[in-house]
DNA sequence: TGCCAGGCCCTCTTTAGGGCCTT
């Protein structure tokens, strides 16, 4: 069976994590989740849910996100929420701004609770490094800004920075696309693109045309 | 008591160091 039988090659999934830190090698946990599903670059689904990770989080994380205490109190727990969130994801191929953070805590969750994932990363911060090297920096927020990309204000949640990497996502993907015949995802291309070395990028861009 | 991430990228590099980015 193919590892994208249930989640087409044309469908992706744009994840964000809100965690207690940033490492689960050093006992961090997640506690929210969101997600857009994307099939040819339109929303079909999403995924947001907070987590109790079992344990206070700090005051920094609180003031950072916005997520409480007692906001996580009655939330379900880590393995309930990342067993949903793995039949969400189900084989489908994944973003995330950042991608090494999402999935060091993804690859942690999921394997607390024996599941895992079939799907491939790409990272969408490394792909604007190559795309918008003039951008003030290469943070979500600024690049939002930078590829004038409308937002409703929300930062640092997780389902607001999943939408905003599926919107910059898909920018780069019409900007890919100027002049080019790129109707289709070309997931695996993007990947190339965003791990092409530098002096290597305009020979690469160039074989695209 | 003090410390505590990790992958990628650039450069004053490659026998290394430091900044970026994520919470």
């Amino acid at each position: 069976m193919s590892p994208l039988t249930h989640c087409p090659a044309d469908t992706l999934v744009v994840l964000d994590f809100e965690t207690t830190g940033l490492s689960p090698n050093q006992g961090d946990r997640a506690i929210e989740i969101g997600a857009v599903k994307l099939h040819r670059g339109e929303v079909v689904d999403r995924f947001s849910q907070l987590m109790n990770p079992g344990f206070r989080v700090s005051g920094f994380i609180e003031s950072y996100t916005g997520i409480t205490n007692g906001m996580l109190a009655g939330a379900p727990g880590c393995g309930e929420v990342m067993a949903a969130f793995a039949d969400f994801i189900d084989g489908c191929n994944l973003v995330a701004h950042n991608a090494s953070f999402d999935q060091r805590f993804l690859d942690a969750e999921l394997a607390a609770i024996g599941r895992d994932y079939a799907g491939d990363f790409v990272c969408s911060m490394l792909l604007a490094r190559r795309l918008y090297p003039d951008a003030p920096n290469h943070k979500l927020g600024s690049l939002v800004a930078y590829r004038g990309i409308r937002h409703d204000g929300v930062f640092h949640r997780a389902l607001a920075d999943a939408q905003m990497t599926a919107d910059l996502w898909l920018a780069m993907l019409a900007d890919l696309a100027s002049g080019r015949d790129m109707t289709t995802p070309h997931f695996a291309l993007l990947k190339k693109l965003s791990r092409t070395p530098k002096a290597q990028l305009t020979r690469v861009l160039a074989s695209l045309d």
